[in-house]
DNA sequence: TATGAATGAGAATTCATTCAT
DNA sequence: TATGAATGAATTCTCATTCAT
């Protein structure tokens, strides 16, 4: 009877392990033999789940940009006016910072670690995901949808770079001020980016569906 | 001394000669012999104005932080409406957005490489010192400011990671607008955020000088 | 006990499985799992028949050597003229000039595993008993055996090195060629290696049996 | 000042140290920290003169194989009667047995370590050079040439599997014995394979030069 | 100062072997 | 017996740094 092991759940597991490890200490500062210890298991198990080093982090961006999506589109709702939604969104986000900050730094590690066009492209993809999908749930035009994440991902660079400089919660706040008062504006007749429109404006979106990866 | 003098000038060539080097690569994924070649020299002449890898990052942080901050003073002008004096300010952000990218590559690379609350300090030394002198500059309130850097820090990590993949021009338009509006909103007696004010009036500061690094 | 029959013949098969591998890719260069792969099982079962990757060889080695011998103990006749004789033993030997190929090479790797003495020895035994053999049957003189041997040795070799590379059929009709010249020509009273006689002469020798490996 | 160093020269003397190491113990069971050691030099300067462990064994391959064949054409002569001829070139191959051995052994390792038909034809390209050298300078017919070249090559190959296991001289002797009665009998109008002559005459042949490599 | 060969500790990777199932 | 996951020592290779010239 072999040994019953479930490889690829086990696999995706064992990139967990690695998340914190890789996005803190940098993919190319951390050994085999650290990642090995950290996952608790001999260098040798190791490849036998990921045939090289470039692997993990491949893999484990692949993965956790995927989940990390799929979990962001559980947490929101399609429903509530338009405050409400950039609540539970923003919400959802302070939650999640963590997460982002990690999946921003290994997403550098990712294209450095390449330097090929296909790397950009996976990182546009995972990129571009997100925001789609903000654009979706929040019914913001995609053009508001970047300015949001821009600013979301800017918020993450300086948390992680010095964590606690920042008020996240203040910056957060701003946001929604900022977009709320903006977005008011926009409402008027006499808003200059007609082509944003029409936003926030509360209609049944039966085809509002979740953007495929 | 003069030879000191053509000494540290030289080193300061070597150093801008790196940046590129390492922002693209990532400073774990270059070689002292890489960056000799790249610098046209021997490895033992780079090690004659390095006493290590670590410190040409190091080096190379410092001098280019300080930089791009005295660059970015001189290319500012204090006169003139918030509107001329923010158009102004994204103009040169835009001419030094990839120097900028570099920038923040390099912090990452910084603090990584050190890991220590020190390197965490110096990077945020060199962060605030953007944030204040833009507050000063563009006289907006702290949390303004700290709301816009955090912006474009957002872009230009965009815009190094997957390069081309957003467009500057159009997303520092609707930042302007962005401000403009709700900056406007708050001239109102009705503003929300009283504690922002006062800014945008065109009075003389006389204690508004350059923050020193 | 039925079952260490099976067992033994089981590990024959096996061992039967790897020579080409082996004489193929070098022992050196093929890992168990890539043996347990060739035999269809797992590198656990691999194990139960073979307590080490050297005792394969050792065992192949040994296998090999005694089949081969064998067959060609079946094959040859000893009536007949010696050109007869060594027709037959020439095309016996084109028939396993693969195999006896695979051999040369383990032969190599065999006492290089080992790098001792007896290793050595044992190599020895199984040359010398291919041209004791030979001696026997073909009815020739050791020395013109070995002569014989060591051509065959090195038309072998160099099928291996560079399969196709000489014609084993001109080369060997050249050798029976050769041979029957030079034996002619001993059988004269004016032959210069009289200790060579006698041979090729029709006695019945009743002490020509296989010779004990 | 650079250290001044011929690296070619020293590459070449490093491989000189390598021969014997390889054609010993084998390309595979020796480690790179023993070659270094072998050579008297660290493993980083190992690395840098062969950029990997392959490297070494297909330069080796290459040089030893050029080199042997050089050494042997000024060894031998063009004058002198096909008895005269032969000797000193049997004499030339005793001295260098040794050395043939080695390349023996190294050529397996060599096409072993690649299998591809490069390799293949790299070494067949060193057989047929060494073939094609004794066939000019001993005035043979290819077909003979091919049959010498093969029966040394066996020679050798049992002299390095079980060293003393064979007289060398022994069966040299022989070799000339068996070629002169052969190629005597040729020369009779008798001679069955015609198409080998003419050969042993003693003309100034000013168009025999070395074959190119 | 400059060169680039040399060093050797340490990194990624391999693989014979063991072991839980 | 059979499986294949797990082990970790050993291997190939890298690279910051030193040093002879």
């Amino acid at each position: 009877m072999p040994k019953i092991v479930d490889h690829d759940k086990y696999r995706e597991e064992l990139l967990g392990g690695c998340f914190e490890l890789f996005s803190d200490k940098g993919y190319s500062n951390v050994t085999m033999r650290q990642i090995a210890k950290e996952l608790g298991i001999s260098t040798g198990a190791l490849y036998h789940y990921f045939p090289t080093k470039q692997s993990i982090l491949d893999q484990l961006f692949q993965y956790m940009g995927k989940k990390d999506v799929e979990e962001g589109v559980q947490a929101t709702s399609l429903s509530g006016s338009f405050e409400e939604r950039i609540g539970l969104f923003l919400d959802f986000f302070r939650a999640k910072e963590s997460a982002f900050g990690k999946m921003l730094l290994l997403s550098i590690d990712f294209v450095r670690s390449h330097d090929t066009m296909e790397a950009r492209q996976t990182a546009r993809q995972w990129l571009d995901y997100y925001i789609r999908n903000m654009a979706v749930y929040l019914r913001l035009p995609s053009q508001m949808a970047e300015f949001m994440a821009t600013f979301l991902g800017g918020l993450v660079y300086q948390n992680r770079l010095v964590p606690g400089s920042i008020s996240l919660r203040e910056q957060l706040d701003l946001l929604k001020d900022v977009l709320m008062v903006y977005l008011g504006e926009h409402e008027n007749p006499k808003n200059r980016l007609c082509n944003l429109c029409p936003f926030m404006t509360d209609h049944n979106s039966t085809e509002t569906e979740e953007v495929s990866y």
